[in-house]
DNA sequence: TAATTTTGTTAGTTATGACTAACTAACTAA
DNA sequence: TTAGTTAGTTAGTCATAACTAACAAAATTA
């Protein structure tokens, strides 16, 4: 076991550096990572008002709202009226905002190059499979030590 | 290639929501992303003074100073005089801050606790070797889309 | 319709964590 | 030994990002 969880640590790794290095394609690379939590929930939730942002966030709205003005300034997200209730608005992603969320993207492509370069064929196939086969365990978490 | 990248999407997820319930497990778990930062780094160089941690974090001296003087109240980090130098002084993680760099190997445990509960013994090992042939590519990453 | 709840904002406070400028103490080289 | 460099700190500034309290406007309930 311990020989996989040191392969694990490695791939972890990769996928990490591979992240640092995806943010230098986003044109706006000067995000902290609060905020880039901030433009990835609205992406995930799907033009969400300030109430379920702030939910999803586990944030008082009073600290979404100030959040989500800092983002309209800089150009990220904008908001819409709701046709549904007067008080409400929808958060949307700009263009610019919509591309820290291709980070990821960005960063699993480079790890399928890795993979690509590191394998043939029939390996690169049988490691899909594996790691389609896994399963996210429910299991307490037993501190070593 | 696709079916590849969900596969490392799906991984990638399971790394994070593991570093995520680890965190649970540290003693000191109120801590930003930036304090991490520094206690990993600590660890990291083993022992630096606060130029070389400056440096290693890309930050100016005056604020390692005061990052650090935040960081020895929180009972994280203690200083040593240097024998070399009577300016200079050796940075060392507590128990405490040592715990928060346990948060990485408890996350890996708990993916290798996912792997052998979804995979047989065969399979398992299979991953594993699979995953020890990867090697980080120095290629340019090709932005999709 | 009147009372209550909900949505979102504004104002004011606090802590973190970066910066520059200016400084002391200690080491090093001319 | 004097002059310059290096290690680290202190003081003061700024942006981020959280919080509470208090409020207006709109929606909902009694």
């Amino acid at each position: 076991m311990e020989r996989t969880i040191k392969a694990i640590s490695r791939f972890s790794r990769m996928i990490s550096d591979a992240e640092a290095r995806a943010k230098e394609f986003c044109e706006a690379n000067d995000l902290t990572s609060s905020q880039i939590n901030y433009l990835e929930t609205i992406g995930e939730l799907g033009n969400p008002n300030i109430t379920e942002l702030s939910v999803a966030l586990g944030v008082k709205k009073p600290s979404a709202t100030v959040a989500v003005e800092r983002h309209i300034t800089k150009g990220c997200v904008y908001k819409t009226h709701s046709d549904d209730d007067r008080r409400s608005s929808h958060l949307h992603l700009t263009d610019v905002g919509e591309q820290v969320n291709r980070r990821h993207r960005i960063a699993h492509e480079y790890v399928a190059a890795c993979i690509r370069n590191s394998l043939d064929t029939k390996e690169q196939g049988l490691l899909t499979e594996l790691l389609e086969k896994l399963q996210p365990s429910k299991q307490q978490i037993t501190t070593s030590k």
